[in-house]
RNA sequence: AGUUCGAUGGUGUAACGGUAGCACCACAGACUCUGACUCUGUUAGUCUAGGUUCGAAUCCUAGUCGGACUACCA
């Protein structure tokens, strides 16, 4: 029995097109960034189209780079794009930019002009936004639209040469400016801009819009499958007429809808604003949406591609739970994390009739996937979690409480003897006694016991500054709520513990790595993080039956 | 209002005229030297109204609701 997988409507569309031999069954697609802010996780679904596309269909995929407008776009932002494509698990068959096509690009247009389907317009900017009509009113023609070919073809090569200034003149296709379609209404096809740009210098002072340029890119690259999101659905019939009116390579775009995911905001111009106003630390701050932003919270790229996997590709709209993501967290980083044990938040746990100066216990790294021992000291006093302490025990608690027992992770079962409390009733120091015949792998106490907590010897701990990371914003979908997205912040997206007692063994850990803090999460070495100042991050927490519990009552 | 795209459990996605399925979430239980993992089970869906058909989530008609478009951004 064919037990395939269903295609989404992307694919069927490349079936369909193979089987009619279209382009002789060749799949060329490309991811299309601009290069003015970091990729986010919308991208990552982009990406994984692109390329999943490319390498299922054997074809190739192209970056290329739509660098269109010199004043936002910056070198920097392109050495992060590819790291990130790199890091997701993809290669790029050619490295391209929009910038490569100035030239070409620029005799497609003296093209149109030559056959009378493109002039130069002196009106400003607010004269083309008063004359372009509205959705319901037709626009008005400008005066400059029949200028001859030959004023026009002047006109154009002193545009270039740099005779006028920015917004004095600009390039217009000329169509129909009563079309249903506002983007038909003589789209501008170039502006001046007197601006350095990253790759082509001062080489040029006009620059090719978005609708002139993405198209004939494709076009030159013969993509044949040219994916882009919804809100460009209005432009495919541009697209479509450029190609046709310059008889170049017919490149076909398709349109699917962009994924949003809850408790963040995706848009560029959103996170530009949280960097630049310091909400966050940076475009790779561990609760931003960016890929790079992931990639330093922990999460494993194959997360991310199992995630887009997941949650396919289609034509409506959509938002997906960030809780489909950190369950593919959890996933990978179960099966390939070692545990170790880290106290975040300590309470001092006596074991009165411990009379050894301490001892060593060998601990298995990894119960899911076997990854040998570690050894870990053990001692007296003890570092235990404040929480796994009650003494008037809550229903169904089954951690310390006087008179309770409970294992101690990989050492001994202790019972609990009491406590010692400070004036204001703050516990202090909790006692307890070991059974010595309830040694772990060696246990001839006969008891079992519920509750196992972990611990770390306080002689023998390390410290380290611990950054536990929540969602960004305390509401769904900030964008859709009232007011200013960034009112829905969550003031304690960030809370910093200066100094968590670890257990020694994780002295060498370097940056990059992940651990799971049993019983408290998953979490990562910062990129900041030195053997002389260890910093972890919580990449995501651990599932918590009990916490349910509690917030039940 | 115009153009255009869309509508399947709480979320995302299948079913292409023939038993509405999968994953996450939620809930209940089993297991557990992590209240994790794993395992078992449960709740819950075709926007509405007509029509075509032996049979409609699927095709047709009308309506309802939602999104996108009116940047010298992409």
């Amino acid at each position: 029995m064919a037990d395939e997988k269903s295609l989404n409507f992307i694919e069927e569309i490349i079936e369909n097109d193979i089987a009619a031999g279209v382009n002789d069954g060749r799949i060329l697609t490309r991811f299309p960034p601009e290069p003015n802010g970091y990729l986010h996780i919308g991208h990552a679904t982009s990406i994984c189209l692109n390329f999943g596309l490319a390498k299922k269909y054997n074809g190739k995929c192209n970056l290329r780079f739509d660098d269109t407008n010199p004043v936002t776009e910056e070198t920097e932002y392109v050495d992060n794009i590819k790291q990130d494509i790199k890091w997701l698990g993809f290669e790029w068959d050619n490295e391209f930019y929009a910038s490569d096509y100035f030239e070409k690009l620029y005799g497609f247009a003296v093209r149109l002009i030559e056959k009378g389907l493109a002039y130069v317009d002196d009106s400003t900017a607010e004269e083309i936004a008063a004359t372009k009509g509205s959705t319901v009113a037709p626009g008005s023609d400008s005066p400059f639209r029949n200028r001859s070919i030959e004023e026009n073809l002047t006109l154009f090569s002193e545009m270039r040469a740099g005779k006028y200034k920015d917004g004095e003149k600009t390039l217009r296709a000329k169509i129909d400016m009563a079309h249903p379609n506002l983007l038909l209404r003589d789209p501008l096809m170039y502006r001046i801009k007197h601006a350095h740009h990253h790759r082509t210098g001062n080489d040029w002072c006009i620059y090719p819009m978005y609708d002139f340029a993405h198209g004939q890119s494709d076009s030159i690259e013969e993509i044949t499958h040219s994916i882009c999101t919804l809100e460009f659905i209005h432009h495919r019939p541009l697209y479509n007429w450029f190609i046709e009116q310059l008889g170049i390579f017919p490149s076909r775009q398709f349109e699917f809808a962009r994924r949003n995911l809850t408790y963040t905001v995706m848009s560029k111009r959103k996170l530009l604003q949280l960097v630049n106003e310091q909400h966050v630390a940076g475009w790779d701050d561990p609760r931003m949406p960016t890929i790079s932003g992931m990639r330093r919270r922990g999460y494993p790229a194959v997360a991310l591609r199992q995630f887009s996997d997941t949650v396919g590709i289609a034509k409506r709209e959509n938002i997906v739970d960030i809780g489909l993501l950190e369950f593919y967290v959890r996933e990978n980083l179960n099966k390939s994390t070692d545990r170790v044990m880290a106290v975040l938040d300590p309470l001092k746990l006596v074991v009165t009739n411990y009379e050894l100066d301490g001892e060593v216990f060998e601990i298995e790294n990894n119960p899911e996937t076997p990854n040998g021992t570690r050894s870990v000291p053990f001692s007296r006093e003890l570092w235990i979690e404040r929480e796994d302490f009650m003494e008037v025990p809550a229903k169904k608690y089954f951690r310390l409480a006087p008179g309770n027992l409970v294992r101690l992770k990989g050492a001994y079962i202790v019972r609990c003897e009491g406590c010692k409390k400070a004036e204001d009733g703050t516990i202090e120091e909790v006692y307890c006694t070991y059974l010595p015949e309830s040694k772990s792998g060696n246990d001839t106490s006969g008891l079992s016991v519920k509750g196992t907590i972990h611990w770390v010897s306080t002689k023998d701990a390390i410290t380290a500054e611990v950054r536990l990371y929540d969602r960004l914003f305390r509401v769904e979908d900030p964008s859709s709520e009232d007011g200013d997205f960034k009112e829905y912040i969550n003031p304690d997206s960030l809370n910093v513990l200066p100094a968590v007692y670890i257990e020694p063994a994780l002295q060498r850990a370097v940056a990059g790595e992940s651990y799971q803090f049993m019983r408290k999460g998953y979490f990562c070495v910062d990129s900041e993080s030195t053997p002389g100042k260890l910093v972890f991050n919580r990449t995501v927490t651990l599932k918590d039956a009990w916490a349910k519990e509690v917030k039940r009552n």
